[in-house]
DNA sequence: CCGCGGAGTGTTTTT
DNA sequence: CACTCCGCGG
């Protein structure tokens, strides 16, 4: 079955769909069929007869991924094939097969908790535990050296820049530098950053590998190209060099990544590192009403973005003109968006296209509170990922140390999950676990026999028990979970006050385990694909009437979109976030996160403040965000004072 | 050496 | 306001 394209699509888009070979470079406006361009040229090069496997699509968030290559299957199955992820997917994918090329038999994966962690323990080392108060904490440490990577600065420049209190420190993090590398090497850790390093380090050091894998993917794709880094697109650059079929999409309005090392610059350069480049722009938008689109340009035209471009409505529906609202506090706020959103849906529009956007994760607690009195089903996300809370991470340290015995970040943390074991402790058995040679010696032995003579060595035996039924290779990773919760349960109960919520979260870590068959990959998606809270998978076959309204993030809705948005907390501290008031280049990046919420909307659009911030004892009153405080964006509003404010 | 209680601190967004 | 760090009692 082949489907006709060009009635599917605009001449720009069709333009960009036809041209397979040589590097393309796409300008994409919001809302201008963007997701649907990278699916139709998926699915015209499969019916080209490209094979899909040497077709790599490169994305922000595996969800992207799936979603285009699932719609472009319906149409042609073979696009099902195509490789598809993010950039540390794909580097994981690459380095479990090839690591050994540069020094490593195997590794594995730790996240930014276990970083923190490694980062501690190698503070203790170097003896900058006792050090002056001033001196940064683990997690800032993490956060310095992260972006030295990814930003490709020395340590110097980043502190300088984003943390000059701590100048005089920097000969110490220096140290601290040279000995987590050390660490990770010895422990064959990779962190997040590791594993874009290192996938360019074996495509720059070895020639063979990258040409077998610029031989097995002729055609690379890049999503949100605006979000990457120096480091990804030198990835890019190195699998593309020889074939130079690649094709990155992006808008540099919307590159809202900058504090994770992403730059626009690499837009910029693209056409200079891939000479002959032809540069697509895309700029109807076939998402917005014509208001919505108004408020969205006047935003636009504030900012100083590189590349000029004024979005035109292709729906050609004027709308009705985005509401601003002001409120007493955040429960009035909250009440009102309940409100409004039963209102809506008696009139015909489904929760599922009903949207809650916020800068930070903490603005949609009032909210959250106010939809479950109300029973309005909700789906939250953005903010705390519930493989980082501690319970969740508790569980999983068990079943790595079945994957591997190393692991010696998760034996401390495992073993102090037990009474009367702390860091000393722990690490003392640690130790004598490393020596152990083997998983069966390190739990069947070692594991008892070094901890005897302790009063704890009931609760040591009980852990050996469940350790030995863990690491039997004939049980599916979903019915080790099963023991393990079974083992945990005590610890949980006497850790966490709140264990009755927290408890759900492992029901849903056994959905996600039934569809691996590997523990190791079980492992490395829990670190690299954050799953949402398990709801979504059970959800996704229930028609949109019953689905659920979102509440998300403003940087985990990119590439959304919904019939209708209330935006909340347009506060000067809140969005601008009060740390991006001092700079310029911060301000303006918060300035493209307004412009990415506000462009979320397709026909209604609510924007809302709240005066007075509840808690921290004495009220505060808030400003309005400076980005409404222009004339140009507040003449596209229709704006309301709410009666339950007090205007003093 | 562990664990608990109190004080103090920095506080966002995500792979 | 939540989490980390510090000092003290067991």
């Amino acid at each position: 079955m082949t489907i006709d394209i060009t009635q599917q699509l605009n001449p720009s888009q069709l333009q960009v769909v036809q041209t397979i070979e040589g590097p393309v470079l796409v300008i994409a406006g919001a809302g201008s069929g963007k997701t649907r361009v990278i699916e139709y040229r998926v699915l015209h090069m499969v019916q080209q007869n490209i094979p899909p496997h040497a077709i790599l699509l490169l994305t922000f968030t595996r969800k992207a991924a799936q979603q285009m290559l699932a719609r472009a299957s319906r149409n042609d199955i073979r696009c099902s094939y195509v490789e598809g992820g993010t950039f540390h997917s794909f580097a994981y994918q690459v380095l479990k097969k090839h690591s050994r090329h540069i020094g490593f038999d195997s590794f594995m994966i730790i996240d930014e908790s276990d970083a923190e962690d490694a980062i501690h323990l190698c503070l203790g080392k170097l003896g900058l535990n006792e050090k002056s108060k001033r001196f940064p904490r683990k997690d800032t440490l993490r956060k310095i050296l992260s972006m030295s990577v990814n930003k490709s600065l020395s340590l110097d420049q980043v502190v300088e820049k984003e943390y000059p209190h701590f100048c005089e420190y920097v000969p110490e993090m220096e140290k601290i530098k040279a000995a987590y590398a050390r660490y990770k090497m010895e422990k064959n850790y990779f962190d997040y950053d590791d594993l874009l390093i290192y996938l360019r380090l074996l495509l720059t050091r070895n020639e063979n590998i990258r040409e077998g894998l610029s031989e097995k993917f002729r055609y690379i794709m890049v999503d949100e190209y605006q979000d990457t880094n120096r480091l990804q697109a030198d990835i890019t650059f190195l699998l593309a060099q020889k074939f130079r079929n690649c094709m990155v999409v992006g808008d540099d309005a919307q590159s809202i990544y900058g504090f994770r090392g992403a730059t626009h610059e690499n837009i910029m350069e693209f056409p200079q590192r891939f000479a002959g480049c032809k540069v697509f722009k895309l700029e109807a938008n076939y998402r917005s009403s014509q208001a919505i689109l108004e408020v969205a340009n006047a935003v636009l035209n504030n900012m100083t973005s590189k590349y000029k471009k004024e979005l035109f409505s292709a729906k050609g529906t004027e709308g009705e003109k985005p509401q601003l609202s002001f409120f007493q506090d955040s429960s009035s706020e909250a009440e009102w968006i309940a409100d409004k959103m039963l209102q809506l849906r008696s009139e015909g529009l489904a929760f599922s296209h009903q949207a809650v956007l916020f800068r930070s994760a903490y603005l949609s607690i009032p909210l959250q509170l106010e939809l479950s009195r109300r029973s309005i089903p909700f789906q939250v996300y953005g903010g705390m990922k519930f493989y980082e809370t501690a319970h969740v991470k508790d569980v999983l340290a068990h079943l790595k140390i079945v994957a591997n015995y190393k692991d010696e970040l998760s034996w401390a943390r495992m073993l102090q999950l037990i009474e009367g074991i702390g860091p000393k402790t722990a690490s003392k058995i640690v130790d004598k676990i490393n020596a152990a040679g083997d998983l069966n010696r390190a739990v069947s032995s070692v594991l008892p026999e070094e901890t005897r003579q302790y009063k704890f060595a009931r609760d040591i035996a009980r852990l050996v028990v469940t350790l030995e039924k863990l690491s039997d290779a004939q049980v599916r990773t979903a019915d080790k979970l099963e023991t393990l919760i079974d083992y945990y349960l005590p610890i949980l109960k006497n850790k966490f006050d709140d264990w009755n919520q927290r408890i759900n979260d492992f029901e849903a870590i056994k959905q996600i385990a039934q569809r691996y068959d590997s523990l190791g990959d079980f492992l490395a998606d829990f670190a690299l694909e954050p799953p949402d809270r398990g709801v979504a998978q059970a959800q996704a076959s229930l028609p949109d009437e019953e689905k659920p309204v979102t509440l998300s993030t403003i940087h985990s809705a990119k590439g959304l979109e919904w019939e209708c948005v209330f935006l909340i907390g347009l506060i000067d501290g809140v969005l601008p976030v009060s740390f991006a008031l001092n700079d310029d280049s911060s301000i303006e990046e918060e300035q493209r996160l307004f412009y990415v919420a506000l462009t979320r909307a397709k026909t209604r659009l609510f924007l809302s403040v709240h005066h007075e911030n509840t808690g921290m004892g004495l009220s505060q009153f808030n400003k309005v965000s400076r980005f409404l405080d222009s004339h140009q964006v507040l003449s596209k509003l229709d704006q309301e004072v709410r009666l339950d404010y007090d205007v003093i």
